[in-house]
DNA sequence: AACTCCTTGTTCAAATTTGAACTCAACTGT
DNA sequence: ACAGTTGAGTTCAAATTTGAACAAGGAGTT
């Protein structure tokens, strides 16, 4: 230690392109969803997260972790969902102080609607810009790096 | 038109992996630089950004293009920034109507204190976990991606 | 049962972000 | 000089996000 492990250039290049292409494609698909259905991009994913799980029902906390959001923010927004009609909240029937976010069938419908624009979008935005090849790396690799911060949270293992 | 191109298990991984390792990686930098020096990962990007420029100083809409934040955004967090004494605000010399946001002493001395942090956790969570064609492929993919999308926010030419 | 510890989900205030409206300055054509 | 238009930054209210504090349940121990 001391010295500080400096990024050249290279890995600067990937450390430029990952953020800021990041930053752009969050946005750019923010406002293809907001515009053409009024969703943002974490309410589409929560639709999106709860319709695949069985039964259109998952626990809120369980829900935040998949989304990758904080708590309370998953709070509010399923309350906006709510107020919306494209969820409900309900008991969770063998515990009593969980809570299960639901998805309606307006829920589903909306999301039937907005899927095909969103992955036109993704598709135009990102998947089809890439070649096989860096799909393949962008899986593999980014793959990789979500796995590692997703388990360092976890096993809270620091050494 | 008419049926949806839907996204093939190879490319959803690829989306996949994206979108999460981008929310993860942005959230655990901005923690890691907050709990370490206090600043958010905007602020140090806009620090890094004047301290790069010439003379340390940046109009504010060029400054806002750089980082990808909307103008007003950028108006508050220079606010912050300034009530902090990491920037200052001075008027363009040549247009009445522009504003410089300038790194003072002390936003330099901080960005040089936080760097080797920051730098060391860009490196473990992202580029190190890459391997080196993997990061050619980051850099070069999401590099065009970046620039594609830059290209139609500006051209405007939508056919 | 009484006690302690961990987990769930919510609440609350403060910080931040967003987007539209607004203020001036700069540029155009007359 | 004078409208008409565009560009730069700011302001403002509303929406969202954040994180700490909280109420209530479970689970384990004595």
């Amino acid at each position: 230690m001391g010295h500080t492990n400096w990024l050249n250039e290279e890995e600067m290049n990937a450390w430029i392109a990952f953020i800021s292409a990041a930053t752009l494609v969050d946005r750019e698909l923010d406002q293809q969803l907001k515009e053409d259905m009024g969703l943002s991009h974490l309410q589409y994913q929560i639709l999106m997260t709860l319709n695949r799980a069985e039964a259109g029902a998952m626990r809120m906390t369980e829900l935040a972790e998949r989304i990758i959001n904080s708590k309370s923010g998953l709070t509010y927004q399923i309350g906006q969902m709510e107020k919306a009609g494209l969820v409900t909240r309900r008991q969770c029937e063998w515990s009593k102080s969980g809570v299960l976010a639901e998805i309606t069938a307006e829920g589903r419908a909306t999301l039937e609607r907005a899927a095909p624009g969103h992955v036109e979008a993704v598709r135009e935005i990102l998947i089809d810009v890439l070649t096989p090849e860096e799909r393949k790396a962008v899986a593999d690799g980014l793959g990789r790096v979500r796995d590692r911060i997703a388990e360092r949270k976890q096993g809270g293992t620091c050494w």
